[in-house]
DNA sequence: CTGAAAGCGCTTACAG
DNA sequence: CTGAAAGCGCTTACAG
């Protein structure tokens, strides 16, 4: 039916050994080389990957395993993982857990059906947990989620530190009573909640946090119902763009102005945070370099098997706008 | 090395064929079936795909190939594909094209390659016209670009009755000249310009078009340099919601108020049209059952291979909010 | 540099 | 229901 290996050496009055030195970049003659690429040409051939794979071990596959990739933070994360594929001429298969531990399962055992090379992977929280104890026929390197130095490579942003800067900032601004809104399903938020609480505790504040499934409609209808109580705060953080999107749109809701009513931060420097009311104060995080060293991690653990695993931890930016401080009001 | 069929049938004391049986839910005794299960769990087996693939003629495998990811269109659309994949127990590769005929004919070689199952494809305007001519191994369905019905099955919106439908809005809002702003890549883009040239031109007012790259910061660009122009339009028309923040960016960069002194709208209901602003108003995509549709013809496709190709068109729906009509600012 | 042969790990007629 | 055998389409030692 499909043509084979097998056709194009006959067209080419070769082996099949040829065609497939000649794929492969072997030593092959020039002019066999010539007559198996004309004939390669004129049937119309496709290698057949499945074979290719079976038959040398090699998957040439990074497997991609993270929360949603709605969320812009793994939306950027994952052009940045593809495009360095690319490069390296492999593929990439994405897999959205939705923060669902069994869904999450199924796609870690088809990552070993897959045999894939190396997976880029943010795992949920209880999985996490499990990890150390957790062993794969491939190496892996975690992204944005990485708790404690365990036994694989990782690369993450200092969360207790952004967001004790966030905090700090918003002190700084003349804010005393600060809510915070976090995700409740990753260890990342949980890390910004830590920073959050350490930052407010030190001045002798009193941390006021909440938790909400991470996307903008939880965010803004859990805010909606604080803004609503008798004494609520003035000042939001939030532990990520999405969350920071549900305050506005809660401030929205009530007509409260910002920041002159409510002011707010969080994380994220999504395409979207400078247009929204007067600008939004976030830590912006470098979600392209985070995933291209990631790759880069992935590909030197694939030529150094032993090296003792790494952490790299960048650190955000603070971008001020105009939702903390009634100065940079527009 | 790693644990085979064979190792698991020794276990099991029976023959590589009734494991497969086993693993592919074929007539086996219960007794049998039990054995076989128990030595898969006690072995750690896991099956290998690419032998599966290889032997069976079947990848169960979606090609998903776009322009970009992040183009939050896109970002939807693809975990509809996902979705319904997953529940198929199918796998999807995705790949972005970054509208670069090149790279979109490497994948869609690579495709080929991978004896992928089906393809859901939005292709470049480009590679669109030569579409008819191009054969594949595999079903297409053509997804927010069709152009003229033709070989493949399809999945649109109307695009040149929304552009109208936007047109007329803003004129019944009091907007007589209305600048326009399309991608310069895609066949949809072109489809919404000619349905504002279409309902310009019927209304007696001239059209005043300019095609930018799909991004926010293109679109910023020009339209900064538009509105330094001596003689301006004071409403604009966009053809997706990236550029439609860009034409926000640039108005917010002039200091210039939102209907007040310059009124836009758009397509694509993306999550920040709400809060931009005095909220945006656009023309909402069906994006979701887009995908949906798409991945229910392909499988229709692929159970009756001669049916005629379907075009499917759906609506798209306007959702009215603060930056046309005066009347509606906050 | 080139070819004949073996084999990657499965599934699937074919017999029984 | 079960097993022995063939073979999916490649790559890769092994000889020459």
């Amino acid at each position: 039916m499909t043509i084979g290996i097998k056709d194009v050496a006959k067209a080419a009055g070769v082996s099949p050994a040829t065609v497939s030195r000649v794929l492969g970049n072997g030593p092959v003659s020039s002019d066999l080389r010539e007559k198996v690429e004309a004939a390669i040409r004129s049937t119309g051939y496709r290698p057949n990957l499945s074979a290719r794979r079976l038959r040398s071990q090699h998957s040439r596959t990074i497997g991609l395993v993270v929360s949603d990739i709605r969320n812009p933070f793994f939306t950027a994360l994952s052009r940045a993982v593809e495009d360095a594929a690319y490069q390296a001429e492999m593929r990439v298969i994405l897999c959205n857990t939705d923060e669902n531990p069994a869904r999450e399962a199924m796609y870690l055992r088809l990552m070993q059906e897959e045999r894939i090379t190396g997976l880029i992977y943010a795992p949920t929280r209880t999985t996490a947990e499990r990890l150390e104890r957790m062993s794969f026929d491939f190496p892996v390197v975690l992204v944005d989620r990485a708790g404690p130095p365990g036994a694989h490579d990782s690369v993450v942003i200092d969360n207790q530190e952004a967001a004790r800067r966030l905090v700090a900032h918003l002190v700084a601004e003349g804010h005393g009573r600060i809510g915070g809104l976090f995700g409740k399903t990753s260890s990342t938020a949980l890390e910004r909640h830590q920073g959050y609480v350490a930052a407010m505790t030190e001045r002798g504040l009193t941390p006021e946090a909440r938790f909400v499934a991470p996307n903008a409609e939880a965010a803004a209808e859990e805010v909606g119902r604080w803004l609503g109580e008798a004494d609520h705060p003035r000042a939001f953080l939030t532990s990520n763009g999405l969350l920071l999107l549900g305050v506005v749109k809660a401030a929205r809701a009530r007509g409260l102005a910002i920041p002159g009513d409510i002011a707010m931060a969080g994380f994220d420097n999504d395409i979207w945070t400078e247009l929204v009311g007067p600008g939004l104060t976030v830590i912006e995080q470098p979600v392209a370099e985070i995933g291209r060293t990631a790759m880069q991690l992935l590909f030197e653990r694939l030529d150094h098997p032993d090296m003792a695993p790494r952490k790299v931890v960048l650190s955000g930016r603070l971008i001020e706008r105009g939702s903390v401080g009634a100065r940079r009001v527009a």
